[in-house]
DNA sequence: AAAGGTACGATTGTATACAATAATACGAGA
DNA sequence: TCTCGTATTATTGTATACAATCGTACCTTT
């Protein structure tokens, strides 16, 4: 169950609407704007080549996202994203990445569990070659499966929303030999922990993973970005 | 900072949209649609009396909130919340006020701190008056403060959109009298803490803050709308 | 010259018209 | 009778027209 929606995502990219929504997003949160910058829906629109009725729904949107405030009658401002801000969402995440492996434990299925065991054999072969991209990809995909697993769809809308927030620095820290290895290396421990049906360790082990991946985000240094 | 915002909340209540939003979003969580009940844009604008524009913004940012689910080109069905979801959303509440209060301890202003200690003693007067009404808004005030206190514009929009989440049902736990009382008196403890500068024992009373109002509101028997 | 008011322009809020898509029903052919 | 294709209809996606609101510049008044 919940699970034959995964081919939209959250929020569908392929109207107009979803790919504005993606864009502002992206653009916000890579820095293209300034900081309380206002937006203009004509002014987005033609710059997309759309009409003003997908950007304000993209808007509404990103409103709730807390990425720009809309001041009725007024205008949309950016909001961005401080370097606060990320480490703020990877302290969050450390604590529900480890609820989240503490209800896997609990109530992963076989398929489930078959699924991480090959995510960690082959991210170990790709980790050996050098193939940061597919790493990458695995790296993303051992957590939807453990978002999954929890079986709580609460947790795992928010940690896909938070996961998504943070997918670009992300990227930049995996690209990282040493952090691709290390952090399969605590995906298997993880995986031992839940096969061990060790609840306890096994959020442990998740609080730790999110907390070493930020760590070894700021010794890499933050995306130039985040440097407000 | 972070607070001139707060006269129109997260979404703005006057506007034509927020005016659906709000409305749309009380009658899914109060029950009124079945789960996965196709709610039509023109159906729900006749009724509330708008055209298709203010709904369809509105169907975005119930979407993006999770209660809703919009399959392109077809239509929007409502998801719905469960007798589990409320446990996940308490159980995840759990240990973000117990961060909360953690982060509060550390950067909590004078002035704060100051209308915390207001607050609890106030709460005591209404609680032996049995000012119900009153008392939940105050317990609400508590919960607002430790929110703004903790520094964390990132956890404090969370929080607040879980507190939302289940307000409804939280005002008729809060109508229990021993829980009024017994509340108050964790927020004393939660004070007690803070001012002590003992951040550790903050979150852990935090956190069980939480899972007793869980607790007590799972004893007092769910309200009906979440009997699914 | 300063203060206040008014009119104009720019921008958002809402409604509606039109286009695209998907579900359904119906009929033709096997 | 069953299947496939087509036409019809309902519904959403997008664009645009119109209304309301806000900010600003200019003008009047003192």
């Amino acid at each position: 169950m919940g699970s034959y929606d995964v081919k939209q995502e959250v929020t569908d990219k392929y109207s107009l609407r979803g790919r504005v929504f993606h864009k502002l997003r992206e653009d916000i949160l890579s820095g293209k704007y300034e900081d309380h910058e206002e937006l203009k829906e004509v002014a987005i629109g033609e710059e997309l080549g759309v009409s003003r009725t997908p950007v304000r729904e993209a808007f509404r949107q990103l409103e709730l996202e807390g990425l720009i405030q809309i001041i009725p009658n007024k205008g949309a401002y950016v909001t961005g994203i401080t370097q606060k801000d990320v480490k703020d969402i990877y302290m969050i995440r450390s604590l529900l990445e480890g609820l989240c492996a503490r209800w896997a434990t609990e109530h992963i299925s076989d398929e489930q569990l078959e699924e991480m065991e090959e995510n960690v054999y082959l991210a170990k072969f790709h980790a050996q070659k050098g193939h940061w991209e597919q790493l990458a990809q695995l790296d993303n995909r051992f957590h939807d499966i453990m978002y999954e697993a929890c079986n709580s769809k609460m947790l795992e809308h928010q940690l896909k929303e938070y996961h998504e927030y943070v997918l670009r620095v992300r990227k930049k820290t995996l690209a990282d030999e040493k952090r691709g290895s290390k952090s399969n290396e605590e995906h298997e421990q993880i995986l031992e922990a839940i096969k061990a049906k060790n609840a306890e360790l096994a959020e442990k082990l998740a609080n730790k993973h999110m907390i070493n991946a930020y760590e070894n985000m700021v010794k890499n240094g933050l995306n130039e970005a985040y440097k407000n």
